[in-house]
DNA sequence: TGTACATCAGTGAACGCGCGTTCACTGATGTAC
DNA sequence: TGTACATCAGTGAACGCGCGTTCACTGATGTAC
């Protein structure tokens, strides 16, 4: 389903990966691990994650379904893990993007490019989280929520270094900081959704997502709180 | 699960309805085929569609599994009719209180309130469009997708009567109107997860959604193309 | 109005299948001496 | 360095269960005469 197979017994792990030297059982462990991650992502291309089985994953992943629980107590956890796996790396990149500047404009569309980019080089990560994001009361959509709060909290704090947004009340500001993150939350589904290749949908794409946050920003030396 | 169960054999249902009098063979699938979509909709209460089973919603409606083909080819065809009972009043709604407005501000006031009161009136329909419109690849999803892109379509029709709006280029309408619908929709979204009763926070949440509303229009007077 | 036949919503048995989870196990890796 | 034991990732058989779908059926409703 999409790209190779991520499955890989030890033994084909082993001939593959460079190190090549004598494997610590904990390793190995953390590969299998690896494995079970990248196969439920694999397998979740086209499809929810509550239709996916724990013993189609133990397949993907080149294991019997029974070994499955020396990784994950459930495929709930597993999901968790997945959520982490997504944000882990995007929320310093951003943070990063954001701090080089030095107007709220330019910020802004740091951001947007460090999104888009972080976007297509982990499409399959980002088409979880905007899939599973309202998908049901689970563990992962819970997740999910606390991870957009941070983001929208991040963005919030940087958001108050500037300017005419210095003296706004914080639940303005996070009114502002949500908006933002919505509409970029728009964008990254917008962005999964064309098919691959298809670059002059992916220019009016990021074209209309930036005209979207200049309508937005537009507004702020005009609000009276 | 929720509210009294909406399963109904042909006996009860009879019991139950006024009418009374003789039921024809047509009235009667008729009454089954909603109580279908029904028991659907309560078992979906706190679940993707993708995990619901055919033999569940029969169940729930009071029929044999088999009998459920007598209605619908698949689950499929269920979702996209429930998709279908979910914005077919809403959207004549929304565009009375819209045309019924003499400024984009009070139009965009008056939708917010009419979406409000449906929303609570029929939160499981809301539930069930917000979950699944990213769910996945499958006709469900499609078939919200359309519905979101004739939402948005109506309202850049009506924006444009408004004198800042006139001399647009309508690619800048569906923009302001797709942020406006993206921004109603997350609304949506933390009315569905208020846990009932809770009125404060109810208040709260539309008082933010007014404000992001404002925060949008702020702009644009400003906008030059 | 009465009779004979057609329609068709709903029934119930049966099927093969993939599911999550249990259990006792194997054999390579790791550790203590 | 060599030996004896402990750990534990992965195995494979087995379980009971709910699934979608098939099929021949029943009996109330509808229709033609």
């Amino acid at each position: 389903m999409g790209h190779a197979t991520s499955a890989s017994t030890l033994l084909d792990v082993s001939a593959a990966e460079e190190p090549a030297g004598p494997v610590s059982r904990q390793e190995r462990k953390q590969r299998t691990r690896q494995a079970l991650l990248d196969a439920a992502l694999d397998l979740l291309a086209d499809r929810s994650f509550a239709s996916l089985s724990l013993r189609e994953v133990a397949k993907g992943a080149g294991i019997v379904p029974t070994a499955f629980y020396r990784h994950f107590s459930s495929m709930e956890e597993l999901g968790v893990a997945l959520v982490e796996e997504t944000t882990r790396t995007l929320r310093g990149m951003l943070r990063g993007a954001r701090t080089e500047q030095s107007g709220y404009g330019s910020m802004i569309r740091a951001s947007v490019r460090t999104l888009h980019r972080h976007v297509r080089e982990h499409e399959d990560h980002f088409r979880f989280v905007t899939r599973e994001r309202y998908a049901g009361a689970g563990a992962v959509s819970r997740a999910i929520a606390v991870e957009m709060r941070m983001f929208s909290s991040d963005l919030a704090l940087d958001l108050a270094r500037f300017d005419p947004l210095r003296t706004w009340p914080t639940e303005d500001l996070h009114v502002l900081a949500d908006l933002i993150v919505t509409a970029m939350l728009g964008t990254v589904a917008e962005l999964l959704e064309i098919r691959p290749g298809d670059t002059a949908a992916d220019e009016r794409t990021l074209v209309a997502a930036e005209k979207r946050l200049r309508m937005i920003l537009l507004g702020v030396p005009h609000w009276q709180p």
